[in-house]
DNA sequence: GCCAAATCTAGACAATGTCAAGCCGCGCGG
DNA sequence: CCGCGCGGCTTGACATTGTCTAGATTTGGC
């Protein structure tokens, strides 16, 4: 229906992206093992058979989300450096827009860390890894000047992506609190990201 | 069939107990969407309506499932802790037992943080709790002697608590390596664990 | 303008979730 | 010792789902 189609003019316009739309909004009020493909066809306004044509199988229309959201993830990644020049901040900023976007895309991010929910082909391993590297980077631009071997940079990238991982995870299951107080959010990240540079906190 | 009845003489034995075992084996191989409740009730051996007898719902056993995951948790952290005075020997001592806790129970860890697969009954909201207690107290028994407010605690509970989660759920995932390599765990585990004490690493 | 390929529909079938009704064996009162 | 009630479990039934196949419809290329 809508006029904008982003691959070519198909029947529809674009079934697969309608498709995960659908999905994804149906995900907000239910979990995956209560969705069901037919469901997300009848939102979607197509046969209860489409969805197979287009992903085979729920699986791989859990890919297809979870690789939209990779790609969504590297794109708030990359605009948290744009302008930014202090390595700090830059790390900073990473970190904070990692937990920002698991918060405004949570079924996405949900779907992204459920490797057994979908098929892993070979696109969706190549997006996991390119957003990751994204994050590394921060980290090695931030140690690569005080000498700091490549041992040293990995650990410290391992222990940043947990540390947000982690964060973006818990807030998202409520085990911090309100997952709809906002303020509370924010209190609680800038906290954790102030203890973020192991030597000297300056905030 | 086995002798060791946990509650009384039923039927059976012990079905629900028996039916969160399968639950739980099954769910090795199977994502919870692939999951059926007529698998579990053939694994453990029983007619297929005897699950929904007990727990009522999919989300039901899951719950049952994720509430054990919490009295398991609780025991290990607890365990680490056991003739433990050092206060920061604890507190790393506590990260490290709620990391091998996800290694040894994949399962219930997933299903543990994934609240919308389960019906948040009070017992499961407060089973949550008393886990997430064990790591306070750790945290407050190490800053107290320092003089430091409750809000500073609060703080480093929170990043320690989404460091080792986070680390925990990443390595899970398969995002930091091959969850089967036990080496390459100890390796990551220790380094990040190294790097835990904000002030001076004593490594 | 027409043909082949791609997109989507429609129908069918086994399997599943879920509900109601019934069976079975343990325990209790006589 | 015996029947009887009750909770654990089974059985049967039905709507819904996943999945496969064949067919209808449109698109793009020649």
């Amino acid at each position: 229906m809508t006029i904008e189609s982003r691959k070519r003019g198909y029947h529809h316009g674009d079934l697969a992206q309608a498709l995960i739309d659908s999905t994804v909004d149906l995900l907000e009020d239910k979990s995956p093992t209560q969705l069901s493909l037919r469901e997300v066809a009848r939102a979607a306004g197509v046969s209860h058979g489409a969805p197979a044509h287009h992903f085979g199988d729920k699986a791989g229309l859990f890919a297809a989300v979870a690789m939209q959201g990779y790609e969504l993830l590297e794109i708030k990644m990359h605009e948290s450096q744009a302008g930014r020049t202090d390595d700090r901040a830059r790390l900073r900023a990473a970190g904070e827009a990692y937990v920002r976007f698991a918060v405004q895309h949570p079924v996405h991010f949900s779907i992204m860390f459920q490797p057994n929910l979908v098929h892993s082909s070979e696109e969706y391993l190549a997006s996991r890894a390119r957003s990751r590297a994204v994050l590394e980077d921060c980290v090695a631009a931030l140690l690569k000047p005080t000498g700091a071997e490549q041992k040293r940079i990995h650990a410290t990238v391992i222990t940043l992506w947990s540390q947000v991982h982690g964060f973006a995870n818990l807030w998202l299951t409520g085990n911090l609190g309100d997952p709809a107080d906002h303020a509370l959010l924010n209190q609680l990240l800038s906290a954790m990201l102030g203890s973020l540079s192991p030597r000297n906190p300056q905030k």
